[in-house]
DNA sequence: GTAACCTACAACCTAATGGTTGTAGTATCG
DNA sequence: CGATACTACAACCATTAGGTTGTAGGTTAC
């Protein structure tokens, strides 16, 4: 099993790169890795420079890389952060299912009445 | 297959909600749901205005819900509304693994040349 | 009833977001 | 070379976020 480990602060930028519409679709746009910055800015209704810095955003969380090509910058999504991502959710389930099983297990040693 | 269909703007609310270590602690305390505000308040260092705002962020998203008993405010973690929010990230992947398949088709359909 | 407790809310402050325009650097094309 | 396209960055603006203090309304306990 993997462990996923990402510091507070990074899952911070994770949650707060993708609670933006424009960014999430920036994600999925770019899934495929071969999207310059422009052709992502013609897909918006906003200056190229609001796209430059959602992009930044989305950089700094790591969901997404650049590479120059020309003078282009390429943009492609980072697949696995976005599992990451995925992951400490599901953390989250696990830790209430266990809470539930144990608080079962309980219930189950003291059918009824007072233990001592 | 349930349909996981949130709007947009509840999706922004819901990540926007994530993107905060205490609340992200907030949501974890109480998915025993018989925490009050005040108790929440205990676990940090701030003041129980700000506890209650970010509360209120959760509440916004519907990450949480609150009941009255007495004088108290116990709050509860919607599990399904984590739930909810992991599926956004899962459907990601999926999107993803489509489009490689996709690609993958297309590669054994057309092995080497052009295909006019 | 009064004191203590939990909550609610208004007002305020500072910093960060998300957007703009304008200017300038760097590649590619003709 | 000059023109065009892509990117970078500074400066600015309005709004929101996250925090504070202070005041006030219900509830419980004594």
């Amino acid at each position: 099993m993997v462990v996923v480990s990402l510091s507070p602060e990074r899952v911070d930028l994770v949650f707060h790169a993708l609670a933006d519409a424009t960014r999430r679709d920036i994600v999925e746009a770019a899934m495929g890795g071969e999207l310059s910055v422009s052709a992502l800015g013609r897909r918006y209704p906003i200056s190229l420079t609001a796209v430059q810095k959602h992009v930044a955003v989305l950089e700094r969380a790591g969901l997404v890389r650049r590479r120059r090509l020309g003078r282009e910058q390429l943009v492609c999504t980072d697949m696995d952060a976005v599992r990451d991502a995925s992951r400490l959710l599901d953390r989250l389930e696990v830790l209430w299912r266990d809470r539930l099983d144990r608080f079962a297990s309980v219930l189950a040693d003291e059918p009824a009445g007072d233990p001592t």
